[in-house]
DNA sequence: CTTTTATTTGCAAAGATTTGTGATAGCGAA
DNA sequence: TTCGCTATCACAAATCTTTGCAAATAAAAG
């Protein structure tokens, strides 16, 4: 645990939702005025591979937020307007159980983000 | 339909399985020894957002295969050895059905790829 | 077949993310 | 304390993908 590590921690709990890298990474340097996105990046990982964040890809950017167990939830980015929906766990739930038991794979429940287009775009097209 | 394009789905259709971007570029310029990967790539997308192709993300990198629906199916990724299971789209058909229904939110299931470990990966560790 | 219009291309450059590297800091053992 | 080991950092450079723009090309209209 670094100082640099402990600011990326700090800023991606400090906020409610998401957050993408660049913008830890202007929060950061605030308090680490040298911090390199590199770090940033690197710290991201480090932290989503520990389960503490969760990864959220919208639109071609990498978001982040707090992987609270209390909270678990995945999400629908709509590829037209790039808006993000939450959805509760038991959604998936059966679906992954499925793939545990036929394949002994274990999916990435917190990494699970499913694209499309929500039903405010599809009204307009 | 422009030549260029037509070489890309040729490549793909030529190919069983899925295909990186660059290996497209590298086997298209051999017909076109001027098109440039942007082109490679806009191609790709656009084959992607007419339903024609699918995009897998493997690892870093972005790959393509038919969207034949025949025999559509979605990917399960491993993220320790970037190895690719498929799964028959009813897999996810309950699921899907209900975001419909729920959420009016229409996924798009040509895209939708599951990260996880797979049974192998785990059992070494 | 020629002109017009819209689209696509190649190229260059920008974005986003990842990787390599030497310098440096922390830490346990001698 | 000093040596040696390991891990992390800042910086630079590489990788993969996307975007802006002028020139080239395809499709539509006459």
């Amino acid at each position: 645990m670094t100082p640099q590590r402990l600011s990326v921690l700090d800023i991606i709990a400090a906020r409610t939702g998401h957050i993408g890298a660049d913008e830890v990474w202007n929060l950061a340097k605030e308090q680490h005025p040298y911090v390199d996105l590199a770090t940033i990046y690197r710290t991201l990982q480090l932290l989503k591979s520990l389960g503490v964040v969760t990864e959220v890809v919208i639109g071609n950017k990498l978001h982040f937020e707090m992987a609270d167990h209390h909270t678990r939830h995945n999400h629908m980015v709509c590829s037209v307007c790039d808006g993000v929906q939450t959805l509760t766990p038991d959604y998936l739930a059966e679906f992954s159980q499925r793939l545990e038991r036929e394949f002994g794979f274990s999916p990435d429940l917190n990494n699970i983000t499913i694209g499309g287009v929500c039903d405010r775009c599809r009204a307009v097209t």
